[in-house]
RNA sequence: GGCGGUGUAGCUCAGCCGGUAGAGCAGAGGAAUCAUAAUCCUUGUGUCGGGGGUUCAAGUCCCUCCACCGCCA
């Protein structure tokens, strides 16, 4: 198809403790979003999600709903597949961590590390919160009114001993410092990046890692010692191999995708990925991903979301208030590059009104339904462009894909969304200027050319338009009658100009306004 | 307590290596009427968190204080 690089871009696994909410539904459009925009300009793209379904805290919520942690996994795992269609996600795979193939890879690596010399068995003593699923120190706990002894968190912790295997984590403090400081756009945002940085360089570096536990039995089991189970973040790491096929490393999946371009995940788990994940990684010997990406969080009317606030949102809820292409484009344009993004009705229906409704789909719409009328139902014949009409189809063709590139590359996908909207403001401003209306009866001729700009140009924005509202992109170029196979990036050039004379259907509006009804309904 | 970040128009934010502030939305006035009562044009005297310093010149560099946030302890 063309030259330019294998695109390799996960979701972090959503772990099944619960349902999907409104922050796994940012992260997966997100990545979604970006995985598209990698497939129309030309990349082989391998885009992979899933579910982490081990560890103890899911076998206790199993147990606690009268399931067998298999089952009750199968259960959250389908909810969150349903929300990958509902989302209009277009993964290449879905990984589970508890699938065979993942349970071989896992495995695989822990081998690795064991020849390595890396991994040694040894004892883990301490205060353990099945919460947090953490041990803490005696001096990191607080103790609650009761006189007892509580995590930071607040969760009980009770005396645990037992015996562990360790990886030798502190073996690979000075070593994933120099990568760091080689690699200065491993971690992003940089604010995320300092934090880890100051993490590693704490005094006496870092600690070897607990990788097993015997208290329970709902994991990997390790290699040659099944009284033990892998770690859950050992385990849900290495999905990003399983997924290419490890252990397998000459598979071509393998060979083509890994490694990873990126990883987008929230900032929370980031030190499990910037710092666990490489480490297991150099002593596995294989490359490092690309990239970590840190998203943020999603507050709803400026709070944070929470079960005990009751303001949690579902991502059914969005779509069914907004749409589906509302409710992704509207969090990829309000959320900004890493950082908290907040989501408020008032602003949701300011914003998908103004940007999709207002500007982008009536300009279409205008443009449209004049062809149709005044043109007989083809796409017409320009006839030599002036100044003002190269001006705005360069726009279109020539400067507006490098910019919006510019900004998808660093994960500005709400700058790229400015770029993108200011194309469709001065298309707007171009249509009053021309005021095709007027020539009707004065210059027909150039009535058509202007409708012939017009065209071509909300061509460009919805093609490029693809990867934040698919559907809705989908409609508009079907209204200009452009095939499904010349809908790539490579067609947004002056090359690939609607042909005149082309029948076109009849138009129909795509992006509808948001009106007090769906405030309503959104609310309730 | 340590480290890092943020604080710029009503709201959300841009402002690279210093040269006396910008964009979108909202608001106000006008134009137009093809279109989803959508569009276009015009319109922002903001102590750029406070104070001090360096400089011919500072949101933009230095110091300090305040508020909020993150990470660590």
């Amino acid at each position: 198809m063309s030259s330019k690089s294998p695109y390799y871009i996960t979701t972090a696994i959503a772990y099944v403790n619960g349902a999907p909410h409104l922050g796994h539904a940012y992260e997966v459009i997100l990545t979604d979003v970006m995985a598209r925009f990698r497939r129309l300009d030309g990349h082989q793209v391998f885009f992979l999600t899933g579910t982490d379904e081990h560890g103890e805290k899911v076998a206790t919520t199993a147990e606690r709903n009268n399931m067998a942690p298999r089952d009750f996994c199968d259960k959250i795992a389908a909810q969150f597949v349903e929300m990958d269609e509902i989302l209009n996600i277009s993964h290449d795979d879905f990984i589970r961590t508890t699938q065979p193939r993942h349970y071989a890879a896992s495995q695989a690596i822990w081998n690795e590390l064991t020849k390595r010399g890396d991994i040694y068995l040894g004892k883990y003593e301490g205060w353990y919160s099945v919460r947090d699923e953490a041990y803490f120190g005696e001096d990191e706990l607080n103790t609650d009114e009761n006189g007892k002894k509580v995590a930071p968190s607040g969760a009980e912790v009770t005396w645990k001993e037992e015996p562990s295997y360790f990886f030798r984590l502190s073996a690979y403090t000075e070593k994933l410092l120099a990568y760091y400081e080689q690699h200065p756009e491993f971690i992003e945002p940089d604010t995320r990046r300092n934090e880890i940085v100051s993490f590693v360089r704490q005094e006496g570096g870092l600690k070897d890692l607990s990788v097993s536990r015997t208290s329970f039995d709902w994991g990997v089991p390790v290699p040659n010692d099944d009284r033990h189970v892998m770690y859950v973040w050992l385990d849900a790491l290495t999905n990003y191999i399983t997924g290419v096929g490890y252990p397998d490393t000459n598979s071509d999946t393998f060979k083509t995708f890994w490694p990873a371009d990126v990883h987008v995940i929230g900032k929370d788990i980031i030190r499990f990925h910037a710092i666990y994940w490489p480490a297991f990684l150099m002593a596995a010997n294989l490359p490092l991903p690309k990239k970590i990406f840190a998203h943020g969080f999603i507050n709803v009317e400026g709070q944070k979301m929470s079960k005990s606030l009751g303001n949690v949102l579902s991502p059914h809820d969005l779509v069914n208030a907004y749409g589906v292409d509302q409710t992704r484009y509207f969090l990829m344009r309000e959320v900004p590059h890493g950082q908290d993004g907040n989501f408020s009705h008032e602003q949701a229906i300011l914003r998908l009104n103004s940007d999709l409704a207002n500007s982008l789909g009536n300009l279409a719409q205008r443009t449209l339904s004049m062809i149709a009328k005044n043109c007989g139902e083809v796409v017409p014949q320009p006839d030599g462009f002036t100044e003002d009409d190269k001006a705005l189809l360069d726009l279109a063709h020539i400067r507006m894909l490098p910019l919006v590139r510019h900004e998808y590359d660093r994960f500005m996908i709400h700058r790229a969304i400015e770029e993108i909207m200011r194309v469709s403001y001065e298309a707007n401003s171009y249509i009053d200027r021309q005021a095709p209306w007027g020539l009707k009866k004065t210059d027909p001729q150039r009535m058509n050319t202007v409708l012939y700009v017009l065209a071509e140009v909300v061509r460009c924005l919805a093609l490029i338009m693809q990867p934040l509202t698919p559907a809705s992109a989908a409609r508009m170029l079907e209204q200009l009658a452009v095939a499904e196979n010349e809908r790539s990036f490579e067609f947004i050039s002056s090359g690939h100009s609607l042909k005149p004379g082309v029948k076109l259907p009849a138009p129909q509006g795509v992006f509808p306004r948001m009106g007090d009804a769906q405030n309503q309904k959104a609310a309730g």
